[in-house]
DNA sequence: ACTATGCCCTGGGTGC
DNA sequence: TGCACCCAGGGCATAG
């Protein structure tokens, strides 16, 4: 499940890589009829082909292609997408749903057992995702920005920080992992969070974001970055998937539930409403 | 305006 | 060994 952090990696390791290519041919397979989303497959196959990829940039969890045609290529890797470049000699695996092929020789694959990934191709890349607010990582993403934004929602600060308009890029693993950090539990409505663990929310999230970075991401099932290659943050995660486990602080058993529809880790010690 | 639920999708795990 | 069932969840549409 790539979030942030894990498509900044791919970000990292494709730029370099496809940065001044050109696209010499594009095919979407049968099997992933609703990857592209602003056009027909065949459409978008040939519309991307001949373009030439001025930038690669992020937000939140999408990836923008920028093109020469001045239009932005917008890539959502969801569940189980991952985008690896290999030779277009490379054989494609059972669960490649498109490859692009540039001018030297090199290809994009993607990968996607379960189908979520989506294309759109457009004039504005805000166009492709209306409702996701400032990047977790950017300068508008303040601790004052994240205080008013959750001043005015009633959900519990889990489901608040999985809102992509308050926090864009984070998804269930940091935002368990935050609450940790922060020593908030996960289900306390996110008004009643007063400034100064709000401040602290902010300040975990971001440490969780940049060492999750460090580390490459987390693989805990298909993430691969941009050269196939795991992430190893998993490793150092501290509730996510370690129900039953104990509590690095306190020892006490970590507990899951279900808030906002997704799996919750927490510490029910020494995470407090 | 806000919040809750269902949908898409398939491999992996569990229970019988 | 096989089979039915459930779970994982990002973002969006729809309903309340």
């Amino acid at each position: 499940m790539p979030e942030l952090p894990e498509v900044e990696t791919i970000r990292r390791d494709l730029a370099p890589l496809l940065v001044g290519r050109t696209i010499v041919a594009t095919r979407i397979h049968a099997s992933a009829e609703r990857l592209a989303v602003t056009h027909t497959p065949r459409a978008l196959e040939r519309t991307l082909t001949g373009r030439r990829i001025e930038a690669l940039e992020r937000h939140g969890k999408y990836l923008v292609a920028r093109l020469d045609d001045g239009r932005s290529w917008v890539l959502h890797l969801r569940m189980t997408g991952s985008l690896v470049h290999a030779p277009q000699s490379e054989a494609a695996d059972r669960f490649e749903r498109a490859r692009v092929d540039f001018d030297d020789g090199s290809s994009l694959r993607l990968r996607d057992m379960r189908k979520f990934a989506t294309w759109h191709l457009v004039r504005d890349a805000r166009e492709a995702m209306p409702h996701t607010g400032p990047d977790a990582l950017s300068g508008a993403w303040s601790a004052a920005w994240l205080r008013a934004a959750l001043a005015r929602r009633s959900v519990a600060v889990k489901a608040a920080l999985l809102d992509q308009a308050v926090c864009a890029g984070v998804g269930n693993i940091y935002a368990d992992e935050a609450c940790w950090l922060a020593r908030i539990d996960p289900r306390t409505p996110a008004c009643e969070l007063g400034p100064r663990r709000v401040t602290r929310l902010h300040a975990a999230l971001r440490e969780t974001l940049a060492a999750s970075l460090e580390h490459r991401g987390s693989s805990f099932s298909d993430y691969r970055d941009g050269l196939g290659a795991a992430g190893w943050h998993h490793v150092h995660v501290h509730v996510f998937r370690r129900d039953g486990a104990p509590c690095e602080r306190c020892g006490t058993p970590i507990a899951k539930v279900r808030v906002a529809g997704r799996g919750t880790h927490f510490c029910p010690r020494c995470q407090r409403r």
